[in-house]
DNA sequence: ATTATCTATAGATCTATAGATAATGC
DNA sequence: ATTATCTATAGATCTATAGATAATGC
């Protein structure tokens, strides 16, 4: 039943995987460790080889999924120049984005879950925020550093709101109105893709 | 052991009551019937006397958290004639809100809990939520009743965001520094009491 | 007599651990 | 020989139900 050293740090990243897909869809509760090792393709007794506990796999795959997010928002940064803030911005609040929740934002799916958690879950989620803070602050035009930071976090706060609103409301014209409104009021062009 | 009729009405109050303010302290999944029950002085075999099922007293423990934030909403609106709109959002967008999650607004703390569970409790929040855009929208000013509502929903989303990311991160001057720059971006008085 | 609540429990989870198994890697 | 994973299970939950109890209300 060994596996090889490769092998091994290979299995520990699928479950770290399955598990930032899997938290987001379900929930921090939604989902025990059993299904998420079924998910890696792995019995559940092998969990804690990798993991001290479900709290330390929910920190770590809270990064992973900060991560994840920080990675697709320089690829589109990078592939339009001069307009990253409105790239990032629209492709944020799109019915694609609300229906993915597995490959999403965080903060939209486990932002309120995870302040109920321990010091380790809401550190994690804390410096995994700091950088896509930072690229939208830099993304954002103003007069001082400090207009571009207060931009950026109330721009933030405005599409992790927005996407937890619109995935809520069970009625579909109400749930894009949400996201044309918060488009809209953040100056954002249309991209719904 | 039964009781008199009021009595029994006035118990199923209380399980509602106590259900409002638990879950929106420890999520849907964060407390059980038997803790529920506990917390409105009954034991937990009772409650099936009272509700179908965990996920009927979910919906209408919903529905009744709404309830609370509209009624708050309608007293700071008539106490501020004139700055409904500044009462109720630098109201919302205080450190007082933020700690205190199981009196507060749920689409803060079970938005995007409740967006995963069924048809029921989707529609209840949904249903809650409207009353509380139609205050806010009242108390937009705007050209057209079309541009109050966009407003009404932007601001909504910013004010539900600010209060998730102020509430998960574990640095308290950040928390500060996203309500502060949330309610600049809203231009809203600074009120934090 | 009716019935709201209680005690007790069924059956299904959940996290975590112990010991067996079998493949790696010295 | 070491060790990553497996099977099996302990112990603690959870939702929901069955039947007993005792107070209401006809």
């Amino acid at each position: 039943m060994k596996v090889s050293k490769e092998q091994m740090a290979e299995n520990r990243d699928r479950i770290l995987e399955a598990a930032a897909t899997l938290f987001r869809e379900r929930g921090f509760d939604g989902i025990g460790v059993a299904d998420l090792m079924k998910g890696a393709g792995l019995t559940h007794g092998g969990f804690y080889g990798h993991f001290d506990s479900k709290e330390d796999l929910m920190a770590q795959a809270a990064t992973r999924a900060a991560g994840q997010s920080l990675a697709a928002w320089q690829r589109l940064a990078e592939r339009h120049p001069g307009q990253e803030r409105a790239a990032v911005g629209s492709a944020y609040l799109t019915t694609r984005h609300r229906d993915h929740p597995g490959h999403g934002c965080l903060l939209a799916t486990l932002g309120a879950d995870a302040a109920r958690q321990g010091p380790t879950v809401r550190h994690a989620v804390t410096e995994g925020m700091r950088p896509l803070i930072d690229l939208l602050e830099q993304a954002t035009p103003g007069r001082s550093k400090a207009a571009r930071r207060r931009k950026a976090l109330a721009d933030y706060a405005g599409m992790v709101g927005a996407l937890v609103l619109a995935r809520v409301v069970d009625d579909a014209a109400l749930s894009q109105e949400i996201l044309d409104a918060t488009r809209a009021a953040l100056s954002l062009p249309e991209s719904d893709a």
